[in-house]
DNA sequence: ACAAATATAATAGTATTACTATCATTAATC
DNA sequence: GATTAATGATAGTAATACTATTATATTTGT
C-alpha cells in the first residue's frame, strides 16, 4: 500500500528520512520522545537507544537535533496546508474558506491514517510546546535563507491572501494571520499550564472555544469600518 | 543616590542580585551577553569571564541560566507594570487607559535612568527573542507554582480587567490580552527576521504600525456586537 | 549470481556544558 | 578585633553534542 509522503525542502535533512526504514523510525520515535521529554531533555543518544540504532546513524539523517525539530514542525505545517487544500477546494465564498481554515487550525488533531509513521496527536503537542524554538535562535536568518520555514510561510500567505480578497483595505493581513497561527497553539498551552492567561478551559470544550476566539478576532478586525492605515 | 529596585518574587534567585555589586554586575552583563549571543550560546562561564568573576560565584545567585532568564524577563514585566501604573493613573476613561497600555507595550524601549544597571534596549531584544523560552519547558508547572510568572500574569490580569469594564460581555478578555502581549514582541521579531509573516516593516515606523495593529485587534474585538459566547 | 556501492552498527574519542565541592581569602558587621 | 558571610581559585564529574574509523550488513547494477 502506497504511503503518502510530503515533498519537504531538502535542506531540512541530510538523507531523506521518509524513504528508508531507519529514517521512518527516526521520525516516528523522535516525535514520541520529544513529546515525552521535551526538546531540551531529548538527545540523539536517547533516540538511538529507543530505536536500537546509534547516534552516528541518526547524524547521517539530521545535522543536529534542532534541525530534526524544524523538520517535524515543517511536516506539521505541510500537513495543515494539505488539509486546508482538501477542505477549502470545494468552498467558493472566501469568508467561508477562511472559516474553514480557522476550524482546521483550531480543531483537535487526531491520527490521520494517510500518514503511517506519524502520530499527529504527539506532533501537535510538540508544535504547541516547541514551535517557537524553531525560529527563536541566532541562526534564524540562515535557516530562513535555506527555506526551512516555507511550510509555515505558505500557510500564512494563503490565509492572508483570502483576507486580501475579503477586504482589500485591511492593512494588517500578514500580521493578523501569523498572530492567529501562533496564538492557536499558545492558548492551548496556557489552558494546560497557565490558565490565568487564557479564557479557554482545560477540558474538551477548548477546541470549540478556541475556534470562536480566532473567528472573533479575525472577522471583527477585517470587517471593521475604521481601518487604521 | 538611591537607585530604585523592584521587589521581585524571591524564588527567582538564591541571593538577591539587586543588593550587591556582584549581583548588579551579573544582571547588567548577562543582559548584554544574552542579547549578543542568544540564550543557547550564553553560559555562566562566559558571563564569569566578562565580569571577572567565577562560575561558582554566579551559581550562588542563580540556580541555573534558565532561572536567570526568567528573572530578567520578570524584571521586564515588572517594569512594564510600573510604567502602566504611572501613565494610566491620571487617566479616567477605561478606553483611554487601555489605549495607553497598548502604547506602552508597543513603543520603542529606551534607557530608563530610574534603573541604573539595566539596559532596557538590550532587555527588550531579549524579551523579543527569548520570552517564550521561559515557559516553554517541561518545568513550567513548578515554576508557575513558585509564582515566577507573576509579573506577566499581573500585567495580563490588569489589562483584562479594563476590558471587562469596557465590555462585560466580551468572553475572551484573558486570551485577547495574552495574545496581544506576546504578539507585540513576536511581530517585531518577524519584522527583523521573517518579514513575510508580518505587515510591519523593519524601519522606524514599526512601533507606530505595531500600535495600530494592536489597537485594531483589541478594539474591534471588544466593541463588536456579535459576541460569540 | 557476484561485485561494487552504499547504509548501518560498533566503538572510540573530544571539546564543551552544566553543574558541585573544597578551601583560602577578602570584605562587612557586630 | 573577632566573627560571619561573600567571593575567588581551583578541581572535578556526568552528560551533551558532536566527529572519526572501521567492520558488517544490505542493496543495487550487470
Amino acid at each position: 500500500m502506497p504511503t503518502l509522503a510530503f515533498k519537504l525542502n531538502d535542506h531540512l535533512y541530510l538523507r531523506d528520512p521518509q524513504h528508508t526504514q531507519l529514517g521512518q523510525k527516526i521520525i516516528h520515535s523522535s516525535m514520541l520522545l520529544i513529546d515525552q521529554l521535551g526538546f531540551e531533555q531529548f538527545t540523539f543518544k536517547k533516540l538511538a537507544e529507543e530505536i536500537d540504532s546509534t547516534e552516528a546513524s541518526i547524524y547521517r539523517y539530521f545535522e543536529n537535533k534542532h534541525r530534526l525539530l524544524v523538520y517535524l514542525i515543517a511536516w506539521y505545517w505541510n500537513w495543515m496546508e494539505y488539509r486546508i487544500e482538501i477542505f477549502t477546494s470545494a468552498v467558493a465564498d472566501p469568508k467561508e474558506k477562511l472559516k474553514t481554515c480557522l476550524r482546521i487550525l483550531a480543531e483537535e488533531k487526531k491520527y490521520d491514517p494517510t500518514f503511517e509513521f506519524v502520530n499527529e496527536e504527539a506532533l501537535h503537542r510538540i508544535v504547541i510546546a516547541e514551535l517557537d524554538k524553531t525560529y527563536l535562535t541566532k541562526g534564524v536568518d540562515d535557516l530562513n535563507k535555506e527555506g526551512l520555514f516555507g511550510g509555515f510561510k505558505s500557510v500564512c500567505g494563503k490565509i492572508a491572501s483570502l483576507i486580501h480578497v475579503i477586504n482589500p483595505n485591511y492593512p494588517f493581513a500578514e500580521s493578523l494571520v501569523s498572530t492567529v497561527l501562533i496564538t492557536a497553539n499558545q492558548q492551548l498551552f496556557f489552558a494546560s499550564h497557565l490558565p490565568s492567561l487564557t479564557s479557554l478551559e482545560a477540558n474538551e470544550s477548548r477546541f470549540n472555544r478556541l475556534y470562536s476566539f480566532l473567528e472573533n478576532i479575525v472577522f471583527c478586525s477585517i470587517n471593521a469600518e475604521n481601518n487604521y492605515a
